[in-house]
Parts: C-alpha cells; structure tokens; sequence
DNA sequence: GAAAATTAACTGGTATACAAGATATATTAG
DNA sequence: CTAATATATCTTGTATACCAGTTAATTTTC
C-alpha cells in the first residue's frame, strides 16, 4: 500500500488580511453589536435537493484507498489499521482517517476494539452464505424489470460491453475483466431503472468479493463467464424475462462456497458461527 | 423531541496523582530509557473475533434517537440537523455527534451541505419505489428458507407473536401493533438463519416506513394484517414454501405508493427524479 | 525458573480550538 | 424604493490535546 500523501491548498492568506482591512478602516467593534445573528438555516429548495457540488473530502480519499485495499486483500483480515499511521501516510490528522474507518466499520469492512485496536474484518462465513442468496434475490428482480424496459440502444451498448470482456479474457487481464464483468451488472440495473438496488447489490458483493480472491483463479473460467453472460443477454434481448432470470440464476450459482478454502488454506481469515454455519460443520 | 442531558463521569483525577507518584519514587526518567516500546498490536486471536464488551459509546446514543426521531418523522424531511443544537441537548462535544450524524448520511436518512448545512433528507421516490421491490425479494428467499428450517417450537413462538399483535390490534395501539409486526418478520429471518438479510431489510423498510407514516391509519387495517400474517405463518407450518412465498407477496403488496400523498399532501417532504420516475409522471 | 504483580506506552473516545466556505442581514449606491 | 455590495456570523471540515482503558514488557515474588 504505498500513498503519496496528500496535497494540501496553497498557504492561505486565512483571515488575516480581512483583519487588516478592518482596522484599517477603524470601524470594527461599533459594527460587532448592530448586527443581529443570521436566522435560524433554512432547508433547501424543494425539489433542488442538496447541493452536488461536495468537494471530495480527506476523509473520502483515505475511505476509498482503504476500502479497495481490504477487498483486494491487500490488507488482509485480522490485520492491524492503524490511525496513527494512517495519518502519517496521508498527512492528515485523525479526525477524516478516523471518519474513513468508522464507514468502513459501518460496511462490515473493519472492525475495532475500544482502547484496544482496529483490525481488517474478518470474513463470517455466514456473510458470505447470505450474501450469495441475496445478490441472486436482487439480480434476479433487476434482470426482470431490465428485460422489460431494456432499450435497443441498452441491448447494443451490453453486447460492446461482452465483447470488450471477451477481449480482456483473451488478454489474460483479469482485473481488466472483472471491470468489465461489474460493467455488465451495472448496465442492466442500471437498464432496469434500480440505482437503489444495483447500490444493495455491490455491497453483498464486496462480502463475496474477498471470498473470491482466495480462490485461484480458475482456468477456463473467464470464457464461461462471458458465454454466461451472453445467454442472459440474449434472452433478454428475445424479451424472455424468465428466460434472463434462468440464465442469470445459473451464471451466480457458479459461485460456490468451497469449504477447503478457509478449512485448509486460509483458516485465519474467517469467522464461523457454530449455529449459522451448522450445515457446513455436518459437511465437513 | 427531549432529551436528558447524557450522564458523565465523576471528576476525574486524570494523570495528576500518577505524576506525583512518578516523582516521590524518584526514578523517572531512567525508567522511560529502559523501556522498549511495546511490540505492534496483534490481531485478536482467530475465532474469537473481536471482544463485544463496547460500552454504549455517546455517539450510539445520538445517533440512536435521531435515527428514531428521523423515521417516526418527528423530524421532517428537510428539517435542519443543528450539530451544535445537539451537543448541547446531549451535553457532549461535536466529535460524537458528528459521528452519529455521519452514520445517519450512510443510511440515507441525513444529507449535509459543505460548510453550509446538515438536513434531514428528503424522501426520494424513487428510493420507497426500489426499496418495495427489495424488501419483496428478500422477504420472498427468506421465508423460503424459514419454512424448510422452522422447527415446531419457531412456529408456536411466532403463533404467540401474531396473537400479540392480534389483542394490539384490538387494543389501537398502533405503536405496540408495529413493533409485533417487525417482530413477525424478524422471527421469520431468524428461522431463516438469515441475519444480515434482515438487517438489508430493515434497513429497506426504513426508507418506506419514512413514507407510510405520512399515510393516515387506515380503518380495518390492522385486522388485515394479521390475516395477512396467519395465512403466511400457516402455509408455513405446513411446509409449502410456495404458498408461504405467495402469501408473504400478498402481504408485502399491499402497501403501494399512493401518488396523492407527495404530490398534493407533502410535496416538500419528497424529491422526484425525472428520470427514474418517468412511469409516475406519465401516470399524473 | 515460573507465575503474579507492576508499569510504561500503546490504543481509541472525547473535548476543544481553529480554518474556510456559505448565507442572511446590514449597508450602500443608484 | 430597489438592487448591488459588503460583512458579521452562521455552518461544517480539520487539527490537536487530553482522557481512559488495554496490553505487553518488565519487575517482583515465590
């Protein structure tokens, strides 16, 4: 994990400039008591909704560094986070890092122990469990209202979006195709009008994601994605809602919990709920 | 909205006392070169996970009533969030209610203006449109799996809970009536052994139940749920997940947006996304 | 030597002070 | 009287200092 740190503003001017104004036209403390505070804020506009003008925050910077280091198990789960250096990385003060950790927390991402320490999460193996049958629940609803509402246009462009990860799995680039496998996802929930939803559904992916990154990658895996995908692409395109649940169904249930991983290879980075996890201690 | 001020601590003596100690021994600053920094932090033993003892922090407390607050709509939508409002009501300082604050933007309920404001947020449509068609997919897997998991003794235990709600019913506590109902729903995902899909559900039923307060208690409807509720339990006990999942289908559609109550009743309490909601305004 | 007690130095939680942008009011100009 | 300008005082974002609890190395005790 290497950060540059970050840049901060030019030195400012602050207030004192103004300051110097002030006394220089020799009317300050007269004017201090004849204003009266400003009212009370008032909301904004009904319909403008907030502002989007939101600078990105320090606190966002070092969020979103973090939260892609722990999904792509750059960090590992169990591993120590530590504010202190955080801060030195980014030449920030605690106050945004310790923002950025506390919605990592809130995202199941890291964990802390008051007064104790603040640790990479580990993986519940009950999470990962849950979180296959809820993304199949929410794709499956999406892929539905998508193949109703999909546009020629949507169809083209998810096609492009195939064949660009044909490409990337004929390249070998497995980063590069797992963009592109997120593209095709987005594009039909995004086709299906569920920014919600499609919200929901990265969120229990990023449980599995970790998960997944375990697992060697599997040789002649990133050809059958793409054939699955083509098939859901393809019912959908025939206007076969059923068909494109079918298909998407097949294409998720490719994902399986394989039990030697955290049995054998990687025991220290999961967690087992003896009664979630009961059916898998039966199997074992 | 009242609070009680949040009790503190006794006085405390802070590190006085240990100082004095320091220098009546009078070995002080031999010791500190003696001593080798402890070693960097382990992680918590494997399978442990993180110690559960984190007391109730302040900003739990805050972000707890502002959340209820927030979604009994007590506070409006569009209500200012005053930061320094609060830390005078709590009898903290801003860093918890900050916190508290930042939680509540995570969960949707709170938007803040850069440097100019923190609101309550507004209720996006498009979000209660979403937010019904998750909570129906969800719900749909869950009870599907309560029923194949559901022992005798989960079935008598949910039969009690929807005879609760059935005397709250009769009774017109509306309040208690609601609290037996997400205990109905809980129970199933409990039976499911399904916890962090409950959590996604509560977290859907939020952004509705924001909307189904605005809706006057409609006459009868009480009653009906809980026929709602029985139909759903009994298919259930007789181990017919489908008639459970089409049950539950009939409960959960029941409650539809009613376009009357943001486009006439409370206008400013909601945002309409052109886009997203295209369907509602062709329907206007 | 081994186990219990001690203690320095780590941690996160909180309080407070300051910085910088946004906004309503007061002021001024026409 | 109206519109443009100025500015005091709001707001949130950030930095820093301190508090209290935990932990591991040290020391002590047997």
């Amino acid at each position: 994990m290497t950060h540059v740190k970050i840049a901060r503003g030019a030195i400012s001017t602050g207030r004192y400039g103004q300051a110097m104004a002030e006394i220089e036209t020799g009317a300050v403390s007269e004017n201090r008591t004849k204003r009266k505070p400003r009212a009370a804020n008032a909301p904004p506009a009904a319909g403008s909704g907030i502002r989007a003008r939101s600078a990105a925050k320090n606190s966002d910077i070092v969020y979103r560094d973090l939260h892609k280091a722990i999904v792509t198990m750059e960090l590992a789960p169990g591993a120590p986070v530590l504010e202190r250096k955080l801060t030195e990385q980014y030449g920030v003060s605690r106050t945004p890092v310790r923002e950025a950790v506390l919605r990592l927390v809130e995202d199941g991402l890291v964990e802390v122990a008051p007064k104790s320490g603040t640790f990479v999460a580990r993986i519940p193996l009950s999470v990962v469990r849950e979180a296959l049958v809820a993304r199949r629940a929410l794709e499956e609803v999406t892929v539905r209202a998508a193949t109703e509402l999909s546009s020629e246009s949507r169809i083209m462009q998810m096609r492009a979006i195939i064949q660009q990860q044909q490409e990337m799995a004929d390249a070998g680039d497995e980063e590069a195709f797992h963009q592109a496998d997120d593209a095709f996802h987005a594009s039909i929930a995004a086709a299906a009008r569920y920014p919600g939803i499609w919200k929901m559904i990265q969120q229990v992916r990023i449980q599995v994601e970790r998960y997944r990154r375990l697992t060697l990658p599997q040789t002649g895996r990133m050809p059958m994605v793409v054939k699955e995908h083509t098939a859901v692409l393809d019912a959908m395109a025939a206007g076969d809602a059923d068909a494109a649940v079918a298909r998407m169904n097949e294409h998720l249930n490719k994902l399986q919990l394989d039990i030697s991983i955290f049995r054998d290879l990687w025991p220290d980075y999961f967690t087992i709920d003896p009664v979630l996890d009961e059916k898998l201690f039966a199997s074992r």
